[in-house]
DNA sequence: ATATTAGATTAGATATATTCTAATTATTCG
DNA sequence: CGAATAATTAGAATATATCTAATCTAATAT
């Protein structure tokens, strides 16, 4: 049953639904850890069909530009890939690069004034400093 | 008068100031423009001492870790560096990766129920769409 | 059903971005 | 001064991501 929302949503987008792209969805869905695309593509290898790192890639980028995946960009690192499933916000480890989920709330969006002519498709709300594991580590030396 | 301004906020951060890093910092205050590592890299050089890349990077790391500079990571592109002026959030463009400064304004802290025991340092806003030159671009398409 | 076409995938090469290494130079401090 | 620490260097090495050109697959038209 999963396998029917996952194939509606990449036909909904225009993308057909292919061994390789499908088994880059179903593991981000299983894999909540905000893989990196190296992680995907070795996820989706070790199960089951030869994918390559260009379609993996490739499929991302298609994903993500559908708006079924988001990517979170981190400074000097791999960027790191979620299905997106109820809406969040990002925590980024300074120390470690991990990414994780936060609770949604609304942002008030900028003054109309200061956006020009840009258009905005989205605003991402990321907060940044040590997580859990780190924070940990820190405080015990 | 800027070189003292520059020399004593590297010091108060307890970084030497080297003609090498001095010039990154100098650098990044006349181009507002948020350069890539090796821009600045290229700019430092096209001016005065020779200095390399693995300076510049060292460099720009301590800045940033001295909180004189920010980072924006970009997806799939280079990073982007900013000397830390007015504070401000920032916008990036999905087509030509270009990052522009926009107005600051207060956004609400996430409940620290939702915190746990990270530790937050800071909290970024970052727009994305389409820049003013390649939403132009687009409509005349 | 065949032919045509557009969409996907592949392996590997290439490009880009960043960090590492080990040697060297400069600065600070006792 | 001399020792210890900090910073720099060139270039190699690594990590990350994209490109190439050939091939394969699926959808549509004939």
């Amino acid at each position: 049953m999963k396998a029917e929302t996952i194939q509606r949503s990449l036909e909904d987008s225009g993308l057909r639904c292919t061994a390789q792209r499908y088994a880059v969805m179903a593991f981000l869905m299983e894999h909540k850890g905000h893989p990196t695309a190296a992680e995907i593509f070795e996820g989706v290898n070790r199960l089951d069909p030869r994918s390559s790192r260009a379609t993996t890639y490739n499929n991302l980028r298609d994903l993500v530009k559908a708006g079924l995946v988001s990517e979170v960009a981190v400074e000097g690192r791999a960027g790191r890939f979620d299905a997106k499933g109820t809406r969040h916000h990002h925590f980024i480890c300074d120390r470690c690069g991990s990414v994780e989920d936060m609770d949604w709330y609304n942002v008030p969006k900028p003054a109309s004034r200061s956006l020009g002519k840009r258009v905005v498709r989205e605003c991402q709300l990321i907060f940044r400093g040590l997580c859990t594991k780190c924070a940990a580590r820190r405080a015990s030396r």
